[in-house]
RNA sequence: GCUAGAGUAGCUCAAUGGUAGAGCAGCGGUUUUGUAAACCGCAGGUUGUGGGUCCGAUUCCCACCUCUAGCUCCA
């Protein structure tokens, strides 16, 4: 008889000969399950499962059910759109987190209205109460089926299919190429919402037509899926671009060019205190802080590799004044100049995409001596990428940008201890800054692509390193081969910000491939030459993107060392202008970003607007306060704090300030 | 870059093939205020840019620019 493994360790028989479905009814109906494991096989529930099997319950509320709930909805939203669009041709539709999606191929262009019919479709489906039923087909049948149907990217899918046995599902009279499992009925369905439709190229290759996507959300119930809406407008009410506005942070300009970021005066105080506190972390571990042009010479570039291998990401090359008026006097044209430039024959500048190439010439600048490793390079480097036009947003994707910059040079030997203390002070960063979910990835060279440098040895040997360190340090870490910059792998920190969202910040990589292709050298103590390793680390990546998220984390609601404005004196009345205009210049002289709101407003009104404007204290003053030195102290978030001495108040700011709370 | 959508005052958003409107912010005045919005007034626009259709375009058409969602990319 099937067994069943229950999470409690009990193991009860099912009876024999009759489906998951029925056994549960009668030997677990407590059992929410939606489908079963086999030998790490899913099953159907209305699956008949032979006398020896050993049954695993996948139950409706794990990530696996919650799975098969948002697969059967893509299946039904399918099946919405076959009805109101017949001759639509399916590609595929997974669930993803939080839902759904299905990719279409037809003529008419979706549009929200559109969502909106499809919707009210796949409710009318649920009452239908369809069961979904698994039927297999020989591999010859199905491809003859499908293509009659003229359903040619399931064909295609098939032909990747080595199985000689095909599965698909039925549910009403909508028919699927599907792995399953399903749900037993439409009517299991849950509750769901249409968010979106977007185009997707299908198999996700450029070459490929595009397809129309429509994503969905689904939950089990009606309350889970509108949490979910409300997270959403959440995150929506906290996208940086809009805080970033309404607060005066950074400004994005047509006539300067998109993706590139103009930092206001008060997102600038961000900045420049963040810069400041990693300047002094920087200087406590030994590095050494240098300044660098934002071009150089197109052949350093050539020669370290990122001319050639992403000349596409770039700006172009800023060409001599001389080699251009030369070009012109031979006419030389558009297609010509490219090639010339390929060929090297042609010299200009680059904006510097990256600064490892300009840190490396200062490297070289001196004779090195083993006793002068490891050297450790700093720079606020500001760097120049062309991103395409449909990535660029707001902040966090741009096109110029600053990263937190440094470069190690170090002996061999020295490399892993670098490496680790690199891990070290991105993790001691991020806890500062309160994002307390970081998860590791080993970013790897993919061995079937031809965009890396070097030779396979140094990739091995530089993998190897990151491997040690991250086991030495016993940390949780996923593997990601394609992942790796193209002169060597990485361990990269994936965050999860205030919003459960995840941002790739910080990176750690090692490199054996550029000192090689820049000659690199220090003398030994064998007083013979020997080549240096490098680490490429930036702990927030670039500054644009980490404020960014920053902005969406804090919900604008910066802590007080961040904030750019820290506390704002409100008088209460006319009366008080001069005793507040005192204690202004008192906060300002301890060191605090303080303004005097004097307008003639009722003092409720300057509150609310300081409270808006989230300013972490406000310091009220009254005849009461006026005739004790004294402050009325109010939070942005909790409130009145009582009334205390100016010098109390500053005293516990700057606590506070040192505390980075 | 690709697909779809969008662009109106500093911000958020209305409206229309026939002189473009509100709230907030701004400015001026009245009010002098005790812990999340006092009152009155004024000003603010080549409706993204350039072309076209039309007696007339902000509205319809075309091109370009920018933005949004997603795809691709992300050294």
């Amino acid at each position: 008889m099937p067994v069943l493994l229950l999470a409690d360790g009990s193991r009860p028989s099912l009876p024999a000969g009759v489906s998951i479905a029925e056994a549960l009814r009668a030997v677990a109906p407590k059992v929410e399950a939606v489908a079963v494991k086999v030998n790490g096989q899913m099953r159907d529930l209305a699956w008949v499962p032979p006398a020896d099997a050993e049954i695993e319950p996948v139950r409706k509320e794990t990530p696996e059910g919650l799975d098969i709930l948002r697969h059967s909805l893509s299946h039904i939203m399918a099946a919405a759109v076959v009805r109101l669009f017949p001759g639509t041709k399916l590609a595929i539709g997974p669930a993803i987190e939080n839902g759904f999606y299905y990719d279409f191929d037809l003529e008419h262009k979706l549009t929200p209205e559109d969502l909106d019919r499809i919707e009210a479709e796949m409710t009318r489906i649920v009452k239908e109460r369809a069961p979904f039923q698994r039927m297999e087909l020989p591999r010859a049948e199905a491809l003859r089926r499908l293509d009659a149907e003229g359903q040619s990217y399931k064909v295609e899918l098939i032909e990747g299919l080595q199985d000689e046995t095909i599965s698909f599902y039925r549910s009403g009279d909508f028919m699927d190429l599907c792995r399953g499992p399903h749900l037993a009925t439409t009517a299991d369905a849950g509750a769901f919402k249409l968010l979106s439709v977007a185009g997707a190229y299908w198999r996700g290759d450029e070459k490929n037509p595009m397809l129309q996507r429509v994503y969905g959300a689904g939950f089990w119930t009606r309350q889970a899926l509108d949490e979910h809406l409300r997270w959403l407008e959440e995150a929506r009410a906290r996208d940086h671009r809009h805080l970033g506005k309404q607060h005066a942070l950074f400004h994005l300009n047509d006539l300067v060019g998109p993706g590139l970021v103009l930092w206001m005066p008060k997102g600038a105080i961000i900045r420049t205190e963040l810069e400041s506190w990693i300047r002094a972390e920087l200087r406590k571990l030994g590095y050494q802080g240098v300044y660098t042009p934002h071009i150089g010479r197109l052949g350093l570039f050539r020669t370290s590799g990122h001319y050639p291998y992403y000349r596409e990401s770039q700006y172009p090359p800023l060409i001599d004044r001389e080699c251009l008026a030369k070009l012109a006097d031979e006419n030389c044209g558009c297609a010509e100049l490219s090639n010339r430039l390929e060929a090297g024959e042609v010299e200009g500048y680059l904006l510097k995409p990256m600064n490892c190439p300009l840190h490396i010439q200062i490297y070289k600048a001196a004779q090195r001596s083993y006793r002068d490793l490891p050297i450790r390079l700093a720079e606020f480097g500001t760097v120049y990428r062309y991103e395409g036009s449909g990535e660029l947003n707001g902040m966090v994707r741009v096109r110029g940008f600053t990263q937190d910059d440094a470069h190690l040079f170090c002996a061999p030997e020295q490399l892993e201890g670098e490496v680790e203390a690199c891990v070290a002070l991105v993790q001691s960063m991020f806890r500062t800054l309160g994002l307390t979910q970081v998860q590791m990835r080993v970013s790897l060279r993919d061995p079937a692509s031809d965009k890396y440098v070097g030779s396979a040895e140094n990739w091995a040997r530089a993998e190897q390193n990151l491997r040690h360190v991250v086991r030495k340090l016993g940390l949780d870490y996923v593997e990601a081969p394609g992942e790796a910059a193209f002169y060597g792998p990485k361990i990269d920190f994936i965050v999860r910000d205030a919003l459960n969202r995840q941002w790739q910040l910080g990176t750690v990589q090692v490199d054996y491939n550029l000192p090689e292709r820049f000659g690199l050298e220090y003398i030994g103590a064998d007083n013979a030459p020997h080549r240096p390793v490098m680490v490429h680390r930036a702990p927030l990546g670039s500054l644009e993107r980490f404020v960014g998220i920053l902005i969406e984390h804090y919900g604008a609601a910066f802590p007080l060392w961040l904030s750019p404005e820290q506390v704002r004196v409100l008088p209460i009345g006319e009366a008080q202008t001069e005793y507040a205009a005192r204690v202004t210049e008192q906060l300002k002289d301890a060191g605090l970003r303080v303004h005097l709101q004097a307008s003639n407003e009722k003092i409720g009104a300057k509150i609310r607007q300081a409270t808006l404007d989230k300013v972490p204290y406000m310091a009220i003053v009254g005849a009461k306060e006026a005739e004790k030195g004294a402050v009325s102290v109010r939070h942005r978030k909790d409130g009145d704090q009582g009334v205390m001495p100016v010098e109390d108040f500053a005293a516990r700011m700057r606590r506070e300030i040192a505390e980075k709370t």
